[in-house]
DNA sequence: GCTACGGCAGTGGCAC
DNA sequence: GTGCCACTGCCGTAGC
């Protein structure tokens, strides 16, 4: 039993009126917090497309570079393997590693 | 102008109630045909995970499965051209394209 | 075990030249099924895009028919009781839910 | 023309080696800042999974939670207009606006 | 049971 | 201004 899912049950408050105050604070600030971490999560965003539109305009690929920054994110022993298993398929099937 | 926007300037139609019907049966028939091609769409999706699981109780390894179909759903040129991009960034941050 | 993982365990089968082929047509037949699926499947989708295209040349609007038929998918039980926490809440930080 | 496509045309710059080295530099610089953020990005989801978590923990439904916020986060006036048409073809389709 | 991953739909930015 | 494409968030699924 929590105090959302039951307002009157919290301790020391015999006010139904105050028990339901006490959960819209508590509501309201778990609210907010999430917006704020949202705006903060936003403003990364953009940062983090500035940053690859400024490599554009250097004259790197956009596309080539999220690829590397991907393959940095993962495991380098477990994308090896994955790496060699397509390529394992990609022989059998008679196609190119190359295209 | 459109009949869902104005039911009321159907062509041939004075009724108010009447319009209304001919939108309603106009806007279900809409719905039902959606919810038709999602059943459809479904029923693949469902055929699609069979065969991986299937090929995956043959000892294939799915991940490197989906990689396959979606290097083949490329075009061949496009990808040599990135896949080039990406080891010629990779050579110069000094990592190994074999990890 | 499986024919993929050793394909020199296939039964019966001694030479491993033959295994090799027999793994490759197993292979080559699960990406023909999956891209054969995969074909059918863009093709719904392509239709269902048609369908609310065609619905909103006539004057339908597509974002609340996505609604309808996101609602339609529901338990119509869950989704009252998730609406119902929804204005409760909205109730509890002074937002009108008609707006 | 830019530095990374012909890494020669540095202004000032007559070796071949030395301008790779100065691609090699911002490109290393452009990754670095990228990794950098998503590392932030990462730890800001992270906060706010915590923050839903915690909410759940005192008895709030997740689900709805993320409905507020994704009201919230709408212009009032498109979302009560989007909300007055599903209403419409809901009634329209005979169904019942509560479940 | 939850956590991580992959797929899907919606949104926004970009190019024409 | 429109259409296209990529990114993001959400959801359902699979594995620990």
């Amino acid at each position: 039993m929590t105090a959302a899912e039951n307002p009157r049950a919290v301790a020391g408050d015999n006010s139904e009126a105050q028990a339901h105050k006490v959960v819209r604070e508590v509501l309201k600030a778990f609210v907010e917090r999430i917006e704020k971490l949202e705006e903060e999560k936003k403003a990364i965003n953009d940062d983090i497309r500035d940053v690859y539109t400024e490599a554009k305009a250097n004259g790197f690929d956009v596309k080539a570079l999220r690829k590397i920054i991907a393959i940095r994110k993962m495991d380098p022993q477990e994308r090896e393997e994955l790496e060699a298993l397509v390529e394992t398929y990609m022989h059998a099937l008679g196609m190119s590693v190359f295209a």
